[in-house]
DNA sequence: TCTTTGTCATAGAGAGGATCAATAACAGAT
DNA sequence: ATCTGTTATTGATCCTCTCTATGACAAAGA
């Protein structure tokens, strides 16, 4: 049976005023509209709902029956309808992110700041996580944005637009007589290396890099976040390979001292991912904006 | 906020098949139509429902919290519906009917015997009750027909037909010789009388008509059937008012005997009540045409 | 790379149904 | 009897949904 459920709304209102007129001034419409409704409606489930009195009318006792359901039936739609409204204020006032902890002091810090100026309302969620968290919870759309290293090379991640990160090798001063020229590649392995936890994909950039030069890089330190690495950096326990803006203002001071590589280290590639087809949230749409 | 709640039914259809060309199919409606529902449903939340892909749609997280609340209420309407046709099959092939016990071996019997003949498979459900209960029955909608002695006050109920039942006093073979000849009322009230409780309206007419003549009634005998009040006067215990069709066959075969009056008993008038307005089930329009 | 296939979106025309204003019909109340 | 408040009916109108045809796009395959 297929009804159409607009006729419920109607019956609805004149179940509750038990006044077609009525109903018919609190659904915007005239009196007749009404009376055609309800009688569309008990014509096709083929019951009489109301009983039709001088002064009113009256929900017969299959009438009753069906208010009740419709009731509710209504009732849950209202919740709907709140809940849609309450999700899209919240939505459109919040911005979610997930990015790397490299990244975030790295790259992100700036213009969050920036975007938190502008926008002060707008509620920022970030959330530091390793890579393929992040792009897991973009699929599961737990997040707006994923600030990750490139490539990514998920299928169903998209990602919008790369910023170029460029990367150094630091050492404590009780080093500084390797700073005096350009260290092969070879040379630098003879150093203690300070490097994140396995399995972070800045640990296999670095790898990486050794590795296509037929070099094997041994960690001597394994660390959990950069700060450890500038920490130990400095206090002359090797070298650590970290992003130049990370560590440019220990430079400037001189705590820190940045090799030089006959090699040149390449850029990194931050990108922005995300679930490829989603629609972004406003706060997203802005904040992307303010990047570039 | 009004949605059309016809776009909820299409926002349904689309985000359980999530491909808006299948729940076109499933409505029977062409694809478009669906688009245009979508879109207009979109519009008017306010919020983006589904992700666009290449291969169907994909729900928001708007769109699932909104799912959750439809399908809950959609189950309702669909029970609502299923709850209808239910009480619809109920009440086409039922036939619920009020009396009054005096009525029901007096009048009802034959004429509900030639129903059942007639509709076997119609259900019956008869009540005996007293007067006053059988009005508030008809009054909450839990009975259609009630079988009442007249006259019935009541302002939301309405005598539809009447029928007059002739009433007759008789006594036991021990009074045989009050037979032969008329009694005045005078000489009744020395006869011992049997009589329904008190509170009945078929002991009031009775005291009624007494009083009528400026005389006072008083019960010997208060008993609760007429079968009972039959007994006790076959029995020789006194006098008692009943039906005349109650009593004929025991009046033929003489074991009970009638009692002639100066004064003739008037005949009691049962009718036919239902409340005001309210429409008759198909069945209880069928038992009415069949009475008369 | 080009084609094919499956998807949703758009545009414009058309039809059907809901809506309306006016009025009738009806029942109670005054 | 008349007045008041209700629902029902009628016929015209208008709007909204639906349809056909087509476009746009993305993914998969040749």
């Amino acid at each position: 049976m297929i009804v159409n459920t607009e006729w419920y709304r109607v019956f609805l209102h004149a179940a509750e005023s038990s006044n077609l007129t009525k109903a018919a001034q609190s659904l915007h419409m005239t009196q007749p509209s009404v009376s055609y409704a309800i009688k569309q409606l008990e014509e096709t489930l083929g019951v009489r709902l109301f009983d039709r009195l001088s002064k009113g009318v009256r929900l017969t006792q299959e009438g009753q029956a069906l208010y009740l359901h419709v009731r509710t039936a209504f009732e849950e739609l209202d919740s709907a309808e709140r809940r849609i409204k309450k999700l899209k204020q919240f939505s459109e006032g919040h911005l979610r992110i997930c990015a790397n902890g490299a990244i975030i002091k790295d790259f992100l810090l700036p213009s969050l700041d920036a975007f938190h100026a502008r926008y002060p309302s707008i509620r920022i969620q970030l959330s530091q996580d390793r890579t393929s968290r992040i792009l897991e919870r973009l699929k599961q759309g737990s997040t707006d944005l994923g600030f990750v290293h490139l490539p990514v090379l998920d299928e169903e991640i998209e990602v919008g637009a790369s910023h170029a990160s460029p990367y150094c090798v630091v050492v404590g001063t009780a080093f500084a007589d390797w700073t005096l020229q350009p260290l092969s590649t070879e040379r630098l392995t003879e150093l203690p290396l300070l490097m994140l936890s396995p399995g972070s994909t800045t640990r296999s950039f670095i790898e990486g890099w050794f590795q296509s030069q037929g070099l094997e890089a041994e960690a001597d330190f394994e660390l959990n976040s950069l700060d450890m690495l500038a920490e130990f950096a400095e206090r002359g326990y090797g070298a650590a390979f970290l992003p130049r803006g990370f560590v440019a203002s220990r430079i400037a001071s001189r705590t820190l001292l940045e090799l030089r590589t006959e090699v040149p280290i390449p850029d990194r590639h931050i990108g922005i991912a995300v679930r490829k087809h989603s629609s972004l949230s406003l706060a997203a749409e802005a904040f992307w904006s303010m990047l570039f």
